[in-house]
DNA sequence: CTTCTGGTTGGTATCGTTAACAGCTTGGCT
DNA sequence: AGCCAAGCTGTTAACGATACCAACCAGAAG
């Protein structure tokens, strides 16, 4: 049957010692005679044990739990697994394991992830916010757990952030379409509250207004969260009387989904780059940026925190860069 | 200044009450009087208490944690990245918290994140075991951590598994491109020791005994563990005097790093199926399994086992498909 | 009036670990 | 011998929450 686990106690008792002197042999702390230690680390590994952390961590209350919590949209998400992966990676550089959550986009779902990790006592937590106002941390801010976010911004709370340019990202990127001859761009995006995709959006109607041209409603089709459904937004976009001639998609998973559905000849360029981009007829033309860099450097800002610093809460910008690869230079009605 | 975290006792004072009939209250137990439990629950929000769950699981040491830990190669491979979402939602609606670690492929990283798990008495582990014997799980084990894997068997442990039939799938695979003419046919995989790379290795090896032909070491490159190093491999294979006219990448990311090589006119099977698979030209063709239901699954059997089944350590094998799109279908030289 | 019941509340000990301090050796020095 | 320092080990009391039991109160029953 399920023995249960042991404790100093039991080490103790098989050494012929106090838990005290367990706990020094374990924490490897030098004040314990080698005969004594060898005896402990004997009855250690006899019995299988291993130091309780949850104990421990309630008695040195004050100390770090070497514990953090990233809460992502959904893991699955490429982007989002970079950012796992890389944030996961710095963790154990800090000697710290990871919490990981998915908000699936709902506010309620992440605070309620947000709750559970806290009263776990995370040191810290690494964020991509869900829509709408995040005042609900600060409590959990005020009582010294650190917060970063990634990817957004976080709307109402005072807390270090790392992101690309978002706004000027997407400018460019349809001006270049504009200097292409589009004047007929359709942008599928995911839901403009959140952050990041609101930013996105403002940099295709600055880029639009820039050219003098009308932003037209039917081209924005947002709140798109999985590929299928950017595939029916952009079909919907086709099938219009003057359907578009240039296609921009909000993320990776939308321009999977536009481009299941995309004919041949209609310019397209798509936010974040991908493994096959260039593989595909034509090439895709991408903004990319580096998920691995952002949440590396939100990870450092993180422990950063956690160990110390308290200078004010910065927002670090990071680069993109517009790939052209062909599909984003395919000319339009207005080519010169 | 970081205000400290408030305990049961500050609200316990500021009601006017125990800290037992606050902990009452906190966890809703109704044996506490309306005008009371009013009471401590405007204390409660006056001064922004949350239960602190390391100081319940500690007394509560003989119940759960609500705290599952998921070990992965890497959260960032897609696959991994399927199965952690699938697995922190089932975890979710089961109430627990999910400990993310990658392993890297590497036995020892795997063996100090888990411990790092185990320290923190995670009530069950999930794991993609790492090659190498995993025989030091059996004292967590014992002392009642529940285990399960998923994709991989666990050399030397008694756990639950749930995997898919690799050997038979690539054996069909192979198979498929013998029919089609190919007498050539190169093979990118993983290291084999890790427990899935091998099967499919077997499965190649058994399709082309079953064919009559001659296994050529050249044709078979294994360790890549990411896309320019399947691209590298890819490459030396082409570069041969008699190289082949087909091929088969092991997995997505093997892949995708083959693709970039890839001349037009050789055949080409990918494991693993891929978003932008049959936008590709030509269209691949894979094997197709299915990570959410993997790791559905798994958790679930966790669960189970977390909840008290004690029935012997079953393995779920769940099904593949070849998804013919094209790709696999060109014939070789030895077609009729 | 006493006793009892049921509903509510509080006291105490404990989970496993460790900080702080106390106590015991041993050996060296005067 | 006497004393002290250094090195090692043990004791006690927490950390914050809760299981268990005791105590209290009102009102009902006898």
């Amino acid at each position: 049957m399920a023995a249960t686990r042991p404790t100093m106690k039991d080490v103790a008792a098989e050494a012929g010692v106090s838990a005290m002197t367990v706990s020094r042999v374990v924490n490897g702390d030098s004040a314990v005679a080698p005969r004594t230690a060898a005896r402990v680390e004997a009855a250690v590994r006899k019995l299988g044990y291993q130091r309780d952390d949850v104990a421990r961590q309630l008695r040195r209350t004050h100390e770090l739990s070497q514990t953090i919590g990233l809460l992502v949209d959904d893991v699955a998400d490429p982007f989002m697994a970079a950012v796992a992966s890389a944030a996961e990676d710095v963790a154990r550089q800090r000697g710290s394991v990871m919490l990981i959550g998915s908000s699936r986009a709902d506010l309620r779902r992440e605070r309620e992830v947000i709750a559970a990790f806290t009263a776990r006592r995370v040191d810290g937590l690494i964020l991509t916010p869900a829509a709408g106002s995040h005042r609900f941390l600060r409590p959990a801010q005020v009582q010294g757990t650190k917060i970063v976010c990634v990817d957004r911004a976080a709307p109402g709370l005072d807390v270090d952030a790392v992101v690309v340019d978002n706004f000027g990202a997407v400018r460019e990127a349809v001006g270049a379409l504009v200097a292409h001859g589009h004047r007929r761009i359709g942008y599928v995006g995911d839901r403009p509250e959140i952050w990041t995709f609101g930013e996105r959006r403002r940099g295709y109607v600055a880029a639009l207004a820039a050219a003098g041209i009308a932003a037209d409603p039917a081209l924005v089709r947002e709140g798109a969260r999985s590929g299928p459904e950017a595939a029916r937004a952009v079909a919907g976009m086709l099938a219009l009387p003057d359907p578009p001639t240039a296609l921009l998609a909000g993320n990776e998973i939308l321009a999977f989904g536009a481009l299941t559905e995309l004919p041949p000849g209609l310019a397209f360029v798509g936010f974040d780059d991908f493994a096959l981009a260039a593989r595909l007829t034509p090439p895709v033309t991408v903004i990319a940026q580096d998920p691995v860099a952002l949440a590396t450097s939100a990870a450092h800002l993180l422990f950063a925190r956690i160990h110390g610093d308290t200078s004010p809460a910065r927002t670090v910008v990071m680069p993109t860069r517009l790939i052209q690869r062909g599909s984003g230079e395919i000319p339009g009605p207005f080519a010169a």
